[in-house]
DNA sequence: CTTCACACGTGAGTC
DNA sequence: TGACTCACGTGTGAA
């Protein structure tokens, strides 16, 4: 029997190593049955015997696989305990459901964050504002000798049917009074507006109250 | 031997009953020792085999109950196999891998879809910017006749050096003047100051130049 | 009747 | 040396 110990002292170590060894064991094996099996020496239930030794042998090395696979996938582990990779992998579990929920309060932090100050990104809108009003905006954004630029555009509920527009664009000539004359194509109830330029940027930011309750997406159709 | 099988019969399903009868059991073992031990019949020997028993039944039902509770901790079990419980446990570890991956995207979504139009929440700076000029802030915003209520301060960053302060309030009596003595008495250095009023509530805009690097928490202790 | 997963006792190796 | 961890072969009950 020494010899089997011998031949998996390092089992656990390189298991991964697929040892061929281990299927032409069980023919060795024969020769071994009769010193404990005494009661049945017939070949049938020796087979059976052998079959089941493979077997289990299977099994174990599956087993092995997983817990090494396991081992593999969980991060610090203190010992390679087989008992010990068990226990990492639970408590590195639980260190994942904190961190997940930690960083799901985070995002719902986040969220809730972006829905305080609830600026609306106009971005999207503009494709339909610029269609509604192709005539005279289209050429105005796009004229061939000095388009705006724009930087940034969005647009903040302040009250109900009264909102802020705050447009950012770099400054080029006539820059301006083409900004003016969009906005004065808009047709919009200007409360107020105040237009300040700095390090070669416009900033435009205008008061606006709209006829209709808000809905991003009418009020830039809206002529 | 058969009885020994009889009463670990369920032991995988309730293994988390102690049972005590395995202490006894040592000493029923004795009785058996000669069976299969013929060449150490000794007490000595004996009792070591039964130490060593015992320990290595100990040792198995540590690591059983590791399986448990790493069952336990892992939702969705397909078998209650002891080698698909560890594959189960790794595929959930792989599962928890990728959500988190995809909630720190979508976190850094959010984040940078905040850096877009990079808006900081001034709410947290002003108990800093109140303690730094307590002397005379503090008493403006809460003076007892008419108190500045604040309803929105918040600081976006233009450019480098360059900001730009927005606070919304409520419109009382002589708010608009202490809202100009609070932003004279921060000793900043503005470029442009604008201050709309519409339906109960003021808004004060303000471009700031700093002398200093962006830095949230100091830019306000700056005096 | 075979297969499968299991717990068991045991010897060997390690610290 | 004693206290461990491990792989092994084996018997057993369930599918």
């Amino acid at each position: 029997m020494e010899n089997f110990g011998e031949e998996y002292k390092n089992y656990w170590e390189n298991m991964f190593f697929p040892s061929e060894d281990l299927d032409g064991w069980a023919m060795d094996h024969e020769g071994f049955s009769g010193y404990y099996d005494s009661s049945s020496p017939d070949g049938g239930a020796s087979s059976a015997a052998a079959k089941n030794i493979v077997s289990e042998r299977n099994r174990r090395k599956k087993l092995d696989e997983r817990l090494y696979a396991l081992r593999a996938v969980v991060p610090n582990i203190s010992k390679l305990d087989k008992a010990s990779i068990i226990k990492d992998a639970i408590e590195y579990i639980h260190h994942l459901h904190e961190e997940e929920k930690r960083i799901q309060a985070e995002i719902l932090d986040l969220q809730s964050q972006n829905l305080k100050n609830p600026t609306y990104d106009f971005q999207q809108y503009l494709p339909i504002l610029l269609r509604s009003k192709k005539t005279r905006t289209q050429h105005l954004l796009h004229s061939s000798t000095s388009p705006i630029q724009l930087i940034g555009l969005k647009v903040t509920h302040m009250a109900e049917k009264t909102f802020v527009v705050s447009l950012t664009c770099n400054k080029r000539t006539d820059t301006m009074v083409k900004l003016c004359e969009v906005f004065e194509s808009l047709k919009l109830k200007v409360i107020t507006a105040n237009i300040s330029s700095f390090s070669g940027t416009l900033l435009k930011t205008v008061f606006i109250q709209v006829s209709l309750p808000f809905c991003p997406s009418s009020m830039f159709i809206y002529n």
